[in-house]
RNA sequence: GGGCGCGUAGCUCAGUGGGAGAGCGCUCGCCUCACACGCGAGAGGUCGCUGGUUCGAACCCAGCCGCGCCCACCA
């Protein structure tokens, strides 16, 4: 749990010229990197996150306008916290587009800070002391108060350590603190105004008492939980008359705070009731029966209990008749006094038991049954939640609202995927006062001050000396404010609000915010309104709300649980690049399983990058550039090294097309925030395409020391690379200290737009008509077993394949006429023996497989090759009959699409032809 | 009670009107001078169920079954 030193032990980071272009000219690194067959994450990780520090990339001047700048405010970790998968997610895309943008040359900031996170560090330090065998009480509130501090000073940078190993470009020079001196301006400021406008306010209220905590919390902070409790029926006789009213309670404890029973005023049953009086039992207290529409006639008897000090519904009937509100549960959960002597004392729930006990000797408890409904509890503390009420500071919502119902409404904040956008109008819709005062001691302490003498009341945002009418002495407030009211300033107290800085004129708006949707209303709908509000414009353009990363086992990710997987000890393992990729990769707008496999697919496309590169830098024929004029650190991104390549090979040009398409589309889905198809994407064209097919393509011509091949490769390379620098920065940033081309470190290089000059439909085609014919040929030999080892002659008919259709299927190509060997050269088909001698003149055709016919050899099973003919036929029958079908439905023909019908008579032609030959 | 979403290969998930895909796992064959964290070839799916719309449905509509999440004051 101790933070874990970055640079551990590792020399200085090399300068700009060491790191500059010693590599091949240094014989020892080369040598380096021909030994190192397998990528290992953990040095190079450490090593270059340093050197990007060093470089100060991540630190932008604070210079442009927004539009032309990319920033994000970083949804503030809590100081108390460790890094988890869902920051790891978060971390993930958001470096994604940081990088991304950064590359482009935009000036980019990152803003990195953490959150003071009012009870949960509370509740750290207290636990500290409680071992201490301590309490806060008892070390008084300023010193409790500096103890969190040295707590935080101590631990408070832990997570920050951990943005670095998963690789995040924050800005660590311009880390923040929600309780910085200048962050506390800021909220002060907030406070302020909101209350000169009269939107804050301080009241008597029914609000959700945390008896965990000690402190009221916000609905949202209220999770509800089906609970099986008992039901019970009490009958209160109607003063005067031997009538009783009967009514049901699941919290007995709560009548000694009844003040009413209320009926349906539509209830004929209680009609003339209504005005009268019950009597309390146990306590004796008169209660008005009363109308309100709010009782269900369908329930229980009709009758309903009203305790307006206890329960919220209660309390709105409460006011609406000016009912007394009696309090006889006090904070601690325990009875009061006004619960009366037989009871004060106790905690509910026993004197829940005594009251039933009572009531039962009174003869007075009618009926009792088992009830599941479900039971607020704090999502802080787990205690379930004791509604009372309390004195409290609120905030009235609904005029804050309105612009950030409009701001998304008209899309000027665009919520992703467009679902949640309903789900936030929807609740702000219907927003209710936010209660922001808090029982606790760490935190913004409410700048309100009292004058006790007369009773004055001032709300500033520094402490006034002393009351300003008789002079009398001044006591601050003592709560502070919920965590989330200084929270929702972030995107502008980061940047130095309410002064009016460089920063802030340069990245506010900010771009971008992603979050998890649990804190959509929590954080983000209070961000829009704030922003409106202050600094006058919307935090942040565009809101992506990602999905949740679920345990192996779709339980909840959870400490308590058991569950949760550590990003850092995945790190460890697999390394930074191979979680990211991993995440960005299973993560999707539906929650999703955490999978081991993405990960790993994650470590391998790393290992696989690195060889690639490896095979293409320690063979690749280039000239050493004579290093120009040096890139300034941060500033101007190096310019792709040459021009794109103009080659002449059908392969080159196929990859090269290949390439710039996938560029393109790797780059709009990054773009609109599909991170996942990004990833696999980029993963499909390297892996499938270029290691699978290029380079075994061209590493004949590589191993001959080709120029074109070589120059077609480094520049590949290097636009491969800046393309996956965003989602994989170490291994990239690695490989391109060993790129001939390299200026400057890969995270300032530029990034690629697609050269569309290079897509080549044409090449595209006849490379992949080559692949599908060398793929047949495969499958024809291993399904007539031809021993891996040996090659197969063969003679072509019509127009020749690509050369190295036959070298990757292991087919030597004979020309019948002029006896030349094909591409493969027969030296090696050699090993079939005698077989060849036939051959070499043009022998017997033993089978067909496209225009290739195979022929005699003795490592050829006649058997198995008819076999194979046999099932080839039975497909292409089956193909041709479906296209058939198809096109004799005259409702196809006659309102298909066209080109659908056209594609379909082609594809039946191809069979039908195929067919034709093998029959 | 209202809302949102999900049910596709053994597993985890893409696909959202024109012939079922990926990764992992599995089978067979390969240590082929970038990579065995690798290479090649395969097997495996009545796309939850039932109806409907359409020339054509995994995809659109309706109903049903199963699962998840969010919001909500029925004692």
């Amino acid at each position: 749990m101790v933070p874990k030193p970055l640079r551990e032990g590792r020399p200085t980071p090399p300068t700009q010229s060491a790191a500059l272009d010693s590599r091949f000219v240094d014989e020892a690194k080369r040598k380096q990197l021909e030994a190192t067959t397998r990528y290992e994450p953990g040095e190079v990780e450490r090593r270059l996150f340093a050197e990007w520090m060093e470089g100060g990339y991540f630190h932008p001047v604070a210079e442009g306008a927004p539009e032309e700048n990319f920033s994000i405010a970083i949804p503030p970790p809590n100081v108390t916290g460790a890094l988890h998968m869902g920051h790891a997610l978060n971390g993930s895309m958001q470096d994604a587009l940081a990088r991304m943008n950064r590359m482009r040359g935009r000036n980019t900031l990152w803003t990195l800070g953490t959150d003071h996170a009012g009870i949960a560090t509370q509740a750290v330090v207290e636990k500290e002391l409680k071992a201490e065998g301590k309490s806060r009480q008892e070390l008084g509130r300023e010193a409790f108060v500096e103890r969190v501090w040295a707590w935080k000073e101590e631990y408070g940078s832990r997570i920050v350590e951990q943005y670095k190993r998963l690789g995040a470009s924050c800005d660590y020079e311009r880390e923040r603190f929600t309780l910085d001196e200048g962050y506390v301006r800021a909220v002060y400021r907030v406070f302020k105004s909101l209350f000169d406008k009269g939107y804050i306010y301080r009241d008597n209220y029914m609000v959700n008492w945390d008896p965990g905590t000690y402190s009221a919390i916000s609905d949202l902070e209220v999770e509800n939980r089906e609970v099986e409790d008992t039901l019970y029926a009490i009958d209160y006789p109607v003063e005067g008359s031997d009538r009783v009213l009967t009514v049901a309670t699941v919290r007995p404890e709560t009548m000694l705070a009844d003040t009413a029973v209320a009926v349906n005023p539509g209830d004929e049953r209680y009609a003339d009731l209504v005005g009268q009086h019950c009597v309390l039992p146990l306590v004796g207290r008169r209660l008005p029966i009363i109308a309100d529409e709010h009782v269900d006639v369908e329930f229980g008897t009709g009758a309903l209990k009203i305790t307006p000090g206890h329960d919220p519904n209660d309390f709105e009937i409460g006011r609406r008749h000016g009912l007394e509100e009696i309090g006889v549960i006090g904070p601690d959960g325990r009875m009061s006094e006004e619960a009366g002597e037989r009871f004060a004392g106790l905690t509910a729930a026993e004197a829940g038991e005594a009251v039933v006990a009572a009531l039962r000797a009174e003869g007075a408890l009618r009926a009792e049954e088992p009830y599941v409904h479900s039971v607020p509890f704090s999502e802080r503390s787990g205690a379930r939640i004791e509604p009372l009420i309390s004195l409290q500071w609120f905030c009235r919502m609904d005029e804050l609202a309105k612009p950030a119902i409009e701001a998304v409404e008209r899309d000027e904040v665009r919520i992703v995927p467009e679902q949640w956008k309903r789900v936030y109008l929807d609740w702000m819709r219907e927003i209710r006062p936010w209660c922001v005062s808090r029982q606790l001691w760490w935190g913004h302490r409410i700048p309100v001050w009292y004058c006790d003498a007369c009773e004055e009341t001032y709300v500033a945002e520094e402490a006034p000396e002393r009351c300003g009418a008789c002079n009398g002495e001044l006591r601050q407030e003592e709560d502070v404010l919920d965590t989330w009211f200084s929270s929702a300033l972030w995107p502008f107290a980061t940047l130095g609000w309410p002064d009016d800085t460089p920063e802030l004129r340069a990245f506010y708006p900010t771009s971008f915010l992603t979050t998890a949707r649990e804190i959509l209303f929590l954080w983000v709908a209070r961000m829009v309104m704030t922003g409106l509000e202050f600094p006058g414009a919307v935090p942040f353009r565009d809101v992506y709300v990602h999905s949740v990363i679920q345990a192996r086992d779709g339980r909840r990710m959870s400490k308590s649980l058991g569950t949760g997987i550590d990003p850092l000890e995945e790190i460890d393992v697999h390394g930074a690049d191979a979680l990211r990729f991993g995440l960005l990769a299973m993560s999707s707008t539906q929650d999703v399983r955490y999978s081991d496999a993405k990960v790993q697919q994650g470590r391998d496309l790393s290992n696989k990058l690195w060889n690639a590169s490896r095979l293409i830098l320690l063979n690749a024929k280039f000239q050493q550039n004579e290093s120009s004029s040096n890139s300034a650190q941060g500033q101007v991104p190096a310019r792709v090294a040459s021009g794109p390549p103009n080659p002449g090979a059908v392969e080159d040009r196929w990859i090269l097309s290949r390439l710039e398409r996938t560029i393109d589309s790797v780059t709009e889905k990054l773009e609109t925030y599909d991170f996942a198809h990004a990833a696999q994407e980029a993963y499909a064209f390297f892996w499938s395409e270029f290691c699978d097919w290029y380079l075994e393509i061209v590493k004949p011509r590589l191993y001959e020391g080709e120029e074109e091949v070589s120059s077609t490769l480094l520049w590949a390379l290097e636009r491969l690379l800046a393309l996956l620098h965003p989602l994989m920065p170490f291994v990239t940033e690695e490989i391109w200290s060993y790129h001939p081309a390299r200026q400057g470190h890969l995270a300032v290089h530029s990034f690629p737009r697609a050269e569309e000059s290079l897509f080549d439909a044409e090449a595209e085609a006849g490379v992949e008509a080559g692949i599908e014919l060398t793929r047949r040929l495969r499958a024809w030999r291993d399904l007539v077993e031809v021993p891996a080892a040996s090659e197969v002659s063969a003679r072509v008919e019509g127009a020749a394949p690509q050369e190295f259709v036959g070298r990757l299927a292991r087919f030597a190509f004979v020309d019948g006429g002029a006896g030349e060997g094909g591409a493969g050269g027969n030296g090696a088909a050699g090993g079939n023996g005698g077989g060849d001698g036939s051959a070499g003149d043009g022998g017997d055709t033993v089978a067909s497989v496209g225009p290739v016919r195979v022929l005699a050899s003795e490592s050829i099973d006649a058997e198995a090759v008819a076999a194979r003919l046999e099932k080839r036929r039975a497909e292409l029958r089956s193909e041709v009959e479906r296209g058939e079908r198809k096109l004799a439905n005259e409702g196809f023909v006659a309102k298909a699409p066209a080109e659908v019908v056209e594609e379909e008579r082609g594809k039946l032609e191809r069979y039908r032809a195929e067919l034709g030959e093998l029959e």
